[in-house]
DNA sequence: CGCGCGATTGAGTAATTTCAAATCTAGTGG
DNA sequence: CCACTAGATTTGAAATTACTCAATCGCGCG
């Protein structure tokens, strides 16, 4: 099963087994059932999640108890709340499954010391969190600069994947409502 | 001058002045003029700027040629085409001064080399690159889960030097018309 | 069969945009 | 120091877009 975080290690800087096995050393194993939280708001949160299998949602709820969907994440995706991760402050989002999920967790001490004894390992954090802003930067021209519609068409045809999550979802990551999605996909 | 980049990456990674002056060497000082481009749509992009005076910005201008503001930078910050510096693939983004800007300019080569070289810079590049994913979560939170006037409430809150900006500046940043940042000012 | 949840549709309301015009302001040259 | 101009800001009115609230529809699952 940890074949795949070998995988998606290797697409950015490569393992031999022994070292693979070296990492892995640092991650341990957590499974969850659909509906079952990784993360709740106020938790000190521990890990980052790498995903084997299933599906997330990251979320936070606002002041008039809505939902905004910061982040999905499947098979090959890390999830969490980086800044409650980061910083060990107190999460400010939830992360919860949307199916059975398995994942490979590490804690920050777990990562900062693989960074430490093991170059290899802090190149890839390095570039899999530039890759991260650059994607987070593209989302933000997205919002500022396309209606809700386009919006909508970029993401499915950036991720297909997302055809099969729940339009409320959708919507809520969009940063529209589920009328407003719904009334889109006649046309 | 450049004592500034040297407390900028002491916070994060603290440097001897030997250490820091081997830092310097990778970078070479660039100024540039009010309105001067640093880098224009299409360009091959060369350097991440660090700004050490000055004000500049990044934005996107969209098919109906709308300008959209990812981003200001004064000093302390840095700046560039993210997507087109890491992946050194063509620049969508122009970045030009609002002001006379003096810079400290470092190309990709030289950035990979130092990261090489030079434990502690590694280090502060990635938490640096985490600091920014961070805060782009926060902006695209903001951006799908308030409306516009709260948005710039906290965005002036945050940022208190952005008022000396342009009010049709902070809108193309807001993602809203001049006009309607126009119309709140007043309460 | 019927429950429950997600998706859709309708009608009225609120927010935002667009287009146009008027007003203000900072910087320039005389 | 003043007049002038370009850019920035404000204001108005109509059109568009999105939201809210309420009702209905469709379907999978026990």
């Amino acid at each position: 099963m940890s074949i795949i975080l070998k995988q998606h290690i290797d697409e950015i800087s490569p393992l031999t087994d022994d070292e693979f096995a070296f990492v892995l050393s640092h991650f341990t194993v957590k499974k969850f059932k659909k509906h079952q939280y990784l993360i709740q708001e106020g938790d000190l949160v521990q890990n980052d999640y790498f995903v084997v299998s299933g599906l997330l949602k990251s979320s936070h709820t606002d002041a008039r108890g809505k939902e905004h969907i910061l982040q999905f994440a499947m098979e090959n995706w890390w999830i969490s709340d980086p800044q409650a991760y980061h910083n060990q402050t107190p999460a400010t989002l939830y992360v919860n499954c949307l199916e059975d999920t398995e994942t490979l967790a590490i804690t920050l001490h777990n990562r900062e010391k693989l960074c430490v004894e093991f170059r290899k390992m802090e190149y890839f954090f390095r570039k899999k969190t530039t890759a991260g802003y650059i994607a987070m930067q593209k989302r933000v021209l997205s919002l500022i600069g396309s209606d809700s519609k386009e919006r909508y068409l970029q993401l499915i045809e950036q991720y297909p994947q997302f055809r099969r999550l729940p339009k409320t979802m959708i919507a809520a990551y969009l940063g529209i409502t589920r009328e407003t999605l719904s009334r889109f996909e006649a046309s």
